[in-house]
Parts: C-alpha cells; sequence; structure tokens
RNA sequence: GCGGGCGUGGCGGAACUGGUAGACGCAGCGGACUUAAAAUCCGCAGCCGGGCGACCGGCGUGUCGGUUCGACUCCGACCGCCCGCACCA
C-alpha cells in the first residue's frame, strides 16, 4: 500500500471520531441545552419527550431511532424560536433488576445505577440535545418519595381503594407472578402450576374517570388514529340495563339475580340464565349441589391461558334453580356456564339463543328452547321461525320485534327504550352504561419498586405515613436468596409503630406497579428537585408535553394511565392543565429490523459475524461455512440480528446512524437495517463536508453583498429551506433528507466561477449547514465553522428563512395534453397570459402531431400545472 | 368474529387540494481516473415494442368497475398482507 497516498487521503476526510465530542464539548459548555425552569414568556414553549428507557445495560438501535426523532424536533423547534424542554430520565424499577439480584448476586440498587451510567454515556455519544440538568431516575428516592407523597393525596381525595383481586400464585417459590411470567400456566421459573389467589389490593379508581378518559379522546387530534382507537375499545362504553330476575327460592341471602345485557329489546326471547362459575350464587348453589361444584373445579383448572380460553367449548351445567322474568312472568331454568366472566357486568347473563351467537351455541348443545323476537327486514315470521329450528347462526342485526307483547312492531333501538321504561316502573331493572376498562390495581408484591407508604395496624386499621416521614426508603439489606417479597420477610423494616395510636404495627410491604413511576415522569422534569412533587408555576407553564415520541407497544396502558394520572393531579392541586390531557401531540415509531443470519447447525449468527460476498453468498466470516439468510425480523436478542449502536457510532460516528435511520423510511413505519444503508449515510455525510471543504478557497468572504447577475443555484437554496422545512414539519423526515440529497447534487452541479454563482455557493453551503443541523448536528458545527469561523454555534442560529421570490419559480413547466395523454411540456414564463400558454402548447411539436387532423372540442388550462386539449 | 391500516420499479420510498407517476437513496449496469484495487467523478436505468439515433408508440400505482377533460389520489365491489381487540353479554 502506498502510505503517502493513504496519508493524503485522510487528510481530505471528516473525521467524525475527532469533530464530533469537540462539539459535544462546545454544546454543553454554552449550556445551549439547558430549558429555563419556567418559560419567560418572550418565546413560545414546547415540549419535546421521547419516552423514557428502562436502563436494562445497553441502549439499542429501537431507543437510538426513538432519541433521534425527538432530537429533530427539538433542535428544529428550538432553531424555530421555541423554549424547548427536552429532558432524559431512567423508568429504573422492575423485575429485571431483581432477577440480577437472584441470578448473579448483584444488588438491584447496584446493577440499576451501573447500567445507568453506561447508557448514559451511551445517549450522550449521540449528540442529543438533551438537558442533562433535569436527569433523574424513578428509583432515586428522591423521586419516589415524590410519588408516595402523590399516593396520598391520591387517598385522601378518594382516588385510591383497597379491594380483593386475584393475582397469579406461584405456590413453589411462594410469590406473585406478573401475567408475562406465566407460561402454559406455570410459573417461568419453578414450572410450578399457577393458582389464582385472592389478595387484598391497592387500586386506583380510573373508572371514576372514564366518562372523561372516553370523551377527551376526541380532542387529541394530533395523536395516531390507532391509538385513539385502541385506548376506546379498552374503554369498552357499552349501553343496556341491567335486570333482576326473582330466584325461585333464595340462595344464601339472594332472593335475586342482576343481569346485565346491551339487548333488553330481546327479553322476550330468554331462554335460560348463565351465571359465571366465580358468582356468590354460583358458590352458595355449589355447597350444596356436587355437580356444580364439580363445573366449578373444572372451570377453575383450565382457563387460565388465553389460547385455552379462545378454544374452550362452551359448557355448563343446570343448577335446578329457576328464575321468573319479570317481563312475562314465566319461569326459566339457571345455568352455570364456562363462558360467563365475573369481571364484567354482574358476573351474570340472560341467554336469548336466536339473536346472540354464543347463547345459541350453549341452547345447541344442552337442547334448549330458541324463541326468534327479531325479524329481519323483509323477512317471512314463519319462514324465519322455520329456520331457527335448525339454525346455527344467530341473527344480531336490527329487525322488528315479534313475540314480543307490548314491544311488537317496534324496530331495535325504539324496543330498547321501551323495554328500559317498562323495566324501570316495574322497578325490575334499568337503563346503565357499563365499561370495560376497570380499577388500576398497583400493588406488587416485589422488592424493587417505590414503597406504598401506608401502615397496617391493629387498632387504627389503615394509617397513611405522615408526609414529614416521606420517603419511605427501601432498605438495602435484602436478602433474595429466599423467595418471596424481600421486604417481606426482612428482619426489621415492616416494624413501625402505628403513627395515629403509637403502637407496634405493620408497614405495607408491596410497592408500586412500575406504570406508576411512568405516569406522571413528565410532569416531575418541569421541576426534578422541587420539594413536592410539582412546583406549579414550572409544571403550568410547562404542559403539556408537545410531542411525545415512543413505541406503539405503549398505546394503551402507559397513555391511559398517565392521562388518568394528570387528571388525578389536578385534583388534588399538583398542576392545572385545564385539558387534563398531558401529550398534546403523539407520535409512535416503527421497529428496527435486520436480516436474520443461521450457520449451518441451524444457530442464530451475529450480523457481525457473517459476511457477505459480491455475488449475494453469504459465508461465515473467516471461513467458507455458508449462511442462511432469514427472514427480517424485528431486532431481538434471542436472534442475534442485533446491530450494537456503540459499534455504529465507533465506526461511522453518531451524525451517519441518525442519517441512515432518519432517510430510510417514513419514521412510523417499521424500518430495516442495512450496512449498505449506513454506508450510503456514511458516504453522504463525506461528500457534504468534501463540497464544503473544496469550495472554501473559492468563495467570497462572509457577509459580502450578493453581487449583480442571476444565479440559479440560489433558487435551488431556497426551495430546499422551503422543502425541509415542510418535510418537517410533517414529521417526513425521509422527505427532508430527500431534498438535502438533492441540494447537495445542485450545489455539486452549480460549477460556475463567476461572481454571482461564487457568492450563491456561499449561501448554499451556509445554508446546507443549518438545513442538516437538526439531523447531524455535529456534522453541521463542523461545516459552519468552517465556512463561518468564530461566528458560535450552529445550535444557537435561528432557521434559514426562505426568499419567497426565489422560491416562485420565473418560468414554469406545463405538461401538455391530448385527451388525458401526455404529449410533450412547454416551458413558459411564470406569468404568461392563458391565450400564450394554449398558443404555446397547440404549438409544441408533439402535441401538433397529435392534434393534426382532429377538432379541438375544448381546452382545459390549469395554470402552471396542465393543458389538455378535448379533440375528437 | 369485531375494529383499524396498508398494497407504487429489483429494494426503501416520493408525488401539493384530482393535474408530467417513480423524486431521493440502496442495489445494478457502463465509462473515467489507477499498474491494479479501494475511494471519487461522469452517465444509464418502470415494463414491452419500433428506430443507427436525438426519439416515437403502447402498457403501467393489488384486481374489476364507476365518477372526471384528467384518478396512485375520490366512490363501489373484490383479492392479499399487517396490526389491535376478542366468550365483554
Amino acid at each position: 500500500m502506498d502510505t503517502t497516498h493513504d496519508i493524503a487521503r485522510d487528510q481530505a476526510r471528516y473525521d467524525a471520531a475527532d469533530s464530533e465530542p469537540r462539539w459535544q464539548k462546545a454544546w454543553e459548555d454554552a449550556a445551549c441545552f439547558a430549558a429555563p425552569d419556567v418559560p419567560d414568556g418572550t418565546r413560545p414553549k414546547y415540549y419535546v419527550l421521547e419516552m423514557f428507557p428502562y436502563p436494562s445495560g445497553r441502549i439499542h438501535m429501537g431507543h437510538v431511532r426513538n432519541y433521534t426523532l425527538g432530537d429533530v424536533v427539538a433542535r428544529y423547534k428550538r432553531a424555530r424560536g421555541f423554549a424547548v424542554m427536552h429532558p432524559m430520565g431512567w423508568d429504573a424499577f422492575g423485575l429485571p433488576a431483581e432477577n440480577a439480584a437472584r441470578e448473579r448476586g448483584i444488588h438491584p440498587a447496584r446493577w440499576t445505577y451501573d447500567n445507568i451510567a453506561t447508557m448514559r454515556g451511551e445517549l450522550k455519544r449521540m449528540g442529543l440535545s438533551l438537558d442533562w440538568s433535569r436527569e433523574f431516575a424513578t428509583c432515586d428516592p428522591e423521586y419516589y418519595g415524590q410519588q408516595q407523597a402523590l399516593f396520598l393525596d391520591f387517598l385522601a381525595a378518594g382516588l385510591v381503594e383497597r379491594k380483593e383481586a386475584f393475582v397469579n400464585w406461584d405456590p413453589v417459590d411462594g410469590t406473585v407472578l406478573a401475567n408475562e411470567q406465566v407460561i402454559d400456566g406455570r410459573g417461568w421459573r419453578s414450572g410450578a402450576l399457577v393458582e389464582r389467589k385472592k389478595l387484598s389490593q391497592w387500586f386506583f379508581s380510573i373508572t371514576k374517570q372514564v366518562d372523561d378518559l372516553l370523551a377527551a379522546l376526541e380532542t387529541l387530534d394530533r395523536w395516531p388514529e390507532r391509538v385513539r382507537l385502541m385506548q376506546k375499545n379498552w374503554i369498552g362504553r357499552s349501553e343496556g340495563a341491567r335486570v333482576r330476575f326473582a330466584l325461585s327460592e333464595p340462595v344464601a341471602g339472594a332472593v335475586d339475580v342482576e343481569v346485565f345485557t346491551t339487548r333488553p329489546d330481546t327479553l322476550f326471547g330468554m331462554s335460560f340464565l348463565a351465571l359465571s362459575p366465580d358468582h356468590p350464587v354460583t358458590a352458595a348453589l355449589a355447597e350444596r349441589d356436587p355437580k356444580v361444584a364439580e363445573f366449578v373445579a373444572a372451570c377453575r383448572t383450565e382457563g387460565t391461558t388465553e389460547a385455552a380460553l379462545e378454544t374452550a367449548e362452551k359448557r355448563g351445567v343446570d343448577t335446578g334453580v329457576t328464575v321468573t322474568n319479570p317481563l312475562n312472568g314465566r319461569s326459566y331454568p339457571v345455568w352455570v356456564a364456562n363462558f360467563v366472566l365475573m369481571e364484567y357486568g354482574t358476573g351474570a347473563i340472560f341467554g336469548c339463543p336466536a339473536h346472540d351467537q354464543r347463547d345459541l351455541d350453549f341452547a345447541r348443545k344442552y337442547a334448549l328452547s330458541v324463541t326468534p323476537v327479531v325479524l329481519p327486514k323483509g323477512e317471512d315470521a314463519a319462514a324465519f321461525a322455520q329456520y331457527f329450528s335448525g339454525a346455527d347462526t344467530a341473527f344480531t342485526d336490527d329487525g322488528t320485534l315479534i313475540n314480543s307483547s307490548f314491544l311488537d312492531g317496534l324496530a331495535v333501538p325504539e324496543a330498547k327504550r321501551r323495554v328500559i321504561e317498562e323495566l324501570e316502573r316495574l322497578a325490575a331493572g334499568q337503563g346503565v352504561v357499563q365499561w370495560r376498562l376497570r380499577d388500576w390495581g398497583v400493588s406488587r408484591q416485589r422488592y424493587w419498586g417505590c414503597p406504598i407508604p401506608v401502615i397496617h395496624c391493629e387498632g387504627c386499621g389503615i394509617v397513611p405515613v405522615p408526609k414529614a416521614d416521606l420517603p419511605v426508603r427501601l432498605p438495602d439489606d435484602v436478602d433474595f436468596a429466599r423467595p418471596g417479597n424481600p421486604l417481606d420477610h426482612h428482619p426489621t423494616w415492616k416494624h413501625v409503630d402505628c403513627p395515629r395510636c403509637g403502637k407496634p404495627a405493620r408497614r405495607e410491604t408491596d410497592t408500586f406497579d412500575t406504570f406508576v413511576d411512568s405516569s406522571w415522569y413528565f410532569a416531575r422534569f418541569t421541576a426534578p428537585r422541587h420539594p413536592s412533587p410539582t412546583n406549579r408555576d414550572a409544571v403550568d407553564a410547562w404542559l403539556p408535553v408537545d410531542q411525545y415520541i415512543g413505541g406503539i407497544e405503549h398505546a394503551i396502558l402507559h397513555l391511559l394511565y398517565s392521562r388518568f394520572f394528570t387528571r388525578a393531579m389536578r385534583d388534588t392541586g399538583h398542576l392545572s392543565l385545564p385539558s387534563g390531557e398531558p401529550f398534546a401531540g403523539l407520535f409512535t415509531q416503527g421497529m428496527v429490523k435486520h436480516e436474520t443470519y443461521k450457520d449451518p447447525d441451524g444457530r442464530w449468527l451475529y450480523p457481525t459475524e457473517v459476511e457477505k460476498r459480491q455475488d449475494g453468498l453469504a459465508l461465515i466470516k473467516g471461513t467458507n461455512q455458508p449462511v442462511t439468510v432469514g427472514a427480517v425480523e424485528a431486532m431481538s436478542k434471542s436472534k442475534r440480528n442485533t446491530v450494537d449502536p456503540g459499534a455504529i457510532i465507533d465506526r461511522y460516528g453518531a451524525d451517519t446512524a441518525r442519517w441512515f435511520i432518519l432517510s430510510d423510511n417514513p419514521p412510523e413505519r417499521d424500518m430495516e437495517w442495512t450496512e449498505a444503508g449506513v454506508a450510503g449515510a456514511a458516504r453522504f455525510v463525506q461528500r457534504l463536508w468534501r463540497l464544503c471543504n473544496g469550495a472554501l478557497a473559492t468563495l467570497p468572504a462572509a457577509g459580502t453583498p450578493a453581487p449583480d447577475g442571476e444565479a440559479p443555484l440560489r433558487r435551488s437554496t431556497h426551495r430546499t429551506i422551503a422543502g425541509v422545512t415542510e418535510a418537517l414539519e410533517g414529521f417526513a423526515f425521509n422527505v427532508a433528507v430527500a431534498r438535502l440529497y438533492e441540494f447537495a447534487n445542485a450545489i455539486a452541479d452549480a460549477k460556475g466561477d463567476d461572481a454571482a454563482t461564487a457568492w450563491a455557493r456561499r449561501e448554499a453551503l451556509e445554508t446546507a449547514a443549518r438545513l442538516v443541523a437538526p439531523m447531524m448536528p455535529h456534522l453541521a458545527e463542523e461545516l459552519w465553522s468552517m465556512l463561518r469561523p468564530g461566528a458560535g454555534l450552529v445550535a444557537a442560529l435561528p432557521w434559514p428563512e426562505a426568499d419567497a421570490t426565489l422560491v416562485a419559480a420565473d418560468t414554469v413547466t406545463i405538461a401538455v395534453q391530448v385527451l388525458g395523454k401526455l404529449r410533450g411540456t412547454i416551458t413558459v414564463p411564470a406569468g404568461a397570459s392563458e391565450a400564450e400558454v394554449l398558443a404555446a402548447a397547440e404549438a409544441e411539436e408533439n402535441v401538433a402531431r397529435a392534434l393534426a387532423g382532429k377538432t379541438i372540442r375544448k381546452r382545459i388550462h390549469v395554470p402552471g400545472r396542465i393543458v389538455n386539449f378535448v379533440v375528437s
């Protein structure tokens, strides 16, 4: 290799490894990204937030994508004159830290804070314009202590309840399992069959706000439609009626059974009543009827896995008891059925097989009666009755009521109204709105979470920890060798005196669901060290978050809980936020995917282990062993199709990684990470730098007034400003990238060395530096410092303004069609009259040929766009 | 089953409010530079047909139909893929 040649080459290259840390330091020294505690009002505020990471150990490409998107927005908005809040922190409580403690003997706190240190370093290398002074981790006592204060206020305000609820109990490990730790009905670690166990737990009363949480979805016009839909479905509002059916004999004190139905209009088509296996009346019946008891026990043992639930056949058992339908006074059998859920409605239904598919399946199986009461439009009553003698498909649409006494002849909606009136008159039921959403259970029997600040006293009951005693800190000396919750078997921690009566009492040993931690962190960022949960001046000035960015996997729970929290915080005086909505704008980014590779033995290979040859064949690096190239899938450790962001930054620099991630496709879609794509991005970084470096010697001095003469490059410059601006405003980052590629081509093509072109070249290069800045901030600074030494940082510059007269074309190219088919184009002055345009169009050679011998019937002219001749 | 989204070259994708489909990039091909390679630069490139050629014609945005002077864009039906929810009464 020719060494001198190589050095010459290296000197003419942009060195990201040298440049990027330099500019990161320059931004830090100038405190470019520090947000004011309270915006001073001279500039509008803009709060950009990306979902904060769980400190799992290393950052991954999903983080890189997420934080790059947010950083583009933050830098762009800052340049547009906004006071920008762009903070970062850590969602630091959670199970993996406890697993590390159990598996490797590392304390959860140590593991977590070590990971945070690593990941903070990785994020800093990306050159993100974050205000690091606001950083916190949710496991900082300073943070979770304020969370405990919030909880106490919620408790006092009646937004918290204590109720019994089922948990997944692992009898071998003696521990509660999260749903994802239950695999095929067994504990993931012990393999023991998981039991449903009832425990007293804390609940946030999210259902108290359900109306507003649903209605306000309509106002979130900067949220993706599908997220709003998912929330809407999750909340699940349905209108119907509760109806009480008198039991033929009292059962354990109960004289009737209440059902919920959305189809009270079909009450005359009733065939049976079905109870959930978990219904209290079922429990009472089971005590005296072994058949019922046996059936209930059978339901308990299956039904745990979702797959089993889906495919489970409808089964039931007749209890021998009957109920009376309040409308017609007839008796119907009471069954216990496996498909009736205790968690929804009243845990009991009335069965109308003709108009509900599940009820029909059930009725056919047990030969129960089927009476049609809603006649489809245009159907003959007798024929319809005949149909139901054997049909397996229920009729669930609208129609006209039949066989229904006073409802006969009414349409379904009317019949519903009428029957509810009647039920209310009879005091046998009432119209109700039913919700699918249930209260949010927040108790977790775990160590690494925020302690729930209450004390259980035998005499006083549940006593809140006085605020002066907050935070209730997690003890450090915990034993993970024993199964179960370390807080529960800690020798001293839970033993405290009751704050009310002073007698020995017991601390709550449950900790909060980690979704609680992430439900208000965006508010805490506005005053992260404040001695109460929020500083009203700061939080009211900064909220709502103007642009929230993260993965679709949080579309329901995290966002819904946060929406609940801001409302609850408003009710308890911690913020005002009139809309109640924490996130005015939401953007959900797609996943980062990569090809998968396997060696001849079927083992997964990392992309770094694979070499792709020119002919497309893939081999294991350094060998001749063939590699099987598999599908492009979401990056995952198990499939080893991951690319380490650190390695990419080492090799190419952060700007290249950012640029590639933005350029590949629209940010809401899944992207494929490819080596060729990164290399292409790296090429552009060099090209832009070379374009600038190569032109430096010929540029006029900075600030020279524009000389006389035309330079077409100026039009490119100002059109690019307009184009990139429009693209960034619309989150079309891939389009912004394309405009900048075009611009680089235009700069390279403008070869003239006259004064006007040289001046335009400086303007173009300076503009390019500023327009790439949101996406490639380090390169932007480097270019700017070459073009304007000593002129400060791009990060502090306003966004370039497009000159409207240069954006507007002086000539326009107009397509000319004959009968809608393109026959040619003409170029005319921008202000040309219609007559001139039409004349030029008819004169165009190819158009003239197409028009020859035809009669023009109509001339359509859309100024600046098109001419179309209709001929015959 | 219910709800939602998406179908454009070899690939990712672009296209304002219905107005030149395929911008830009990746991969590819040809050329220049080089002893050679890398890097870089210049050029070609939807498909089919015709012409030595500048070019010309036809077809073309999942399929079929409709509205319109004109449809990737609007409407209807269908096909395919993806996502969410799901025994919710």
